[in-house]
RNA sequence: CGCGGGGUAGAGCAGCUGGUAGCUCGUCGGGCUCAUAACCCGGAGGUCGUUGGUUCAAAUCCUUCCCCCGCAA
């Protein structure tokens, strides 16, 4: 089976690894055209194409999708079966059209749940308890294609989005082989999504980063552990933006407005939540600075508790 | 050369209008106490990231390089 690769991070790079490891017949490989990144902004090449040229695969980077040119290069190709994994790129029809066993994409959710950009963030930031990956064939509408295989597993408390990130990603990997092989035996199954329980969750921007206190405990830890390793989550000290890492629960209750410093001290820094509830920041990192545990920013950094 | 912050005792910081270094915590010893992560007394611990220079004298001014971090996705 001819099988063309698309994608472009990561999470792409580890089914693409994958298909290597299990022998799969890699024809090409298409990844979003470099970019410059990085402290210095260097032109960096995506993981996916790192992984394609240490292979010596052929690698496409179309600047478009549209003009034909990609069409083209596809159809030359002549894959039996399209891989999409976080390419970043929406394809035409005419593309989709071209192989006989169509186009199949690793997703970072249980559809119907999370469509969209950033699906394991938002699992982790909704605190859900669960979350999986899902194999799909490609519908011309965003992750509405029928479902092949999921895969599910519980959320840690205090785990971060990369972490689960990297749990997912081999998982997807895991998911998108086993999907192959039942397709090409004629085996895999086709279960059309219910759209009506359809959610639909778009990319993380810094906007979202300030904590609200006004949240309870478990609603900040979960931000604040959901939007690692990017963009974290913040909170305002002493009229400074603080990047915050760690926080642990405490038992404790407080008259303090949410938002305001209960104590500060070895433990960390103890924050009013919602109700009368505190949160204990344990690892944060001030402006220019590295990030730190609490108890050692303290040291330098003694700050006042709110009255 | 994309923009910016920083590298000073084990940790976190101050000092940076030049005159051989200070604070908090930790650590070691002693004291107080029924007791303590509390308090008191005392001690150890630093070639001030690196190179060269200016100067009577540099952590402090200029210069080379290295490393860390934020923005930028």
């Amino acid at each position: 089976m001819r099988i063309v690769f698309m994608g472009t991070p990561d999470f792409a790079a580890a089914s693409l690894q994958k298909l290597l490891n299990d022998k799969f017949n890699v024809v090409g490989v298409f990844t979003q055209p470099d970019k410059p990144k990085g402290r210095g902004m260097e032109m960096c090449f995506s993981p996916v194409k790192e992984l394609a040229l240490a292979h010596d695969l052929p690698v496409y980077q179309p600047e478009k999708m549209r003009d034909g040119t990609a069409y083209e290069q596809i159809k030359a190709l002549a894959p039996d079966i399209l891989v999409v994994v976080a390419y970043g790129r929406i394809l035409p029809d005419d593309i989709l059209a071209l192989p006989k066993f169509g186009a199949v994409n690793v997703h970072g959710s249980l559809l119907p749940r999370y469509r969209g950009a950033a699906p394991i963030q938002w699992a982790v930031l909704n605190g859900d308890k669960t979350t999986g990956v899902s194999t799909m064939y490609l519908a011309s509408e965003m992750d509405t294609g029928d479902v092949i295989y999921t895969a599910e597993t519980e959320i840690g408390e205090f785990e971060t989005s990369g972490e689960l990130f990297n749990r997912l990603m081999l998982m997807g990997a895991d998911l998108l082989a086993k999907t192959l092989r039942d397709i090409e035996s004629g085996t895999a199954p086709r279960t059309p999504q219910d759209h009506s329980k359809a959610s639909y969750v778009s990319q993380l921007d810094k906007s979202i980063c300030p904590i609200d206190w006004n949240k309870s405990p478990r609603a900040v830890v979960k931000w604040i552990y959901g939007l690692q390793p990017w963009p974290v989550a913040t909170m305002e000290l002493e009229g400074a933006v603080y990047r915050v890492f760690a926080a642990e629960y405490t038992q404790n209750h407080t008259d303090k407005q949410p938002g305001q410093v209960v104590s500060a001290g070895k433990q960390g820094i103890e924050m009013a939540c919602a109700d009368g509830e505190t949160l204990m920041i344990t690892e944060l990192q001030a402006p220019g600075k590295k990030r730190m545990k609490a108890a050692d920013f303290l040291r330098g950094h003694p700050i006042k508790i709110d009255s």
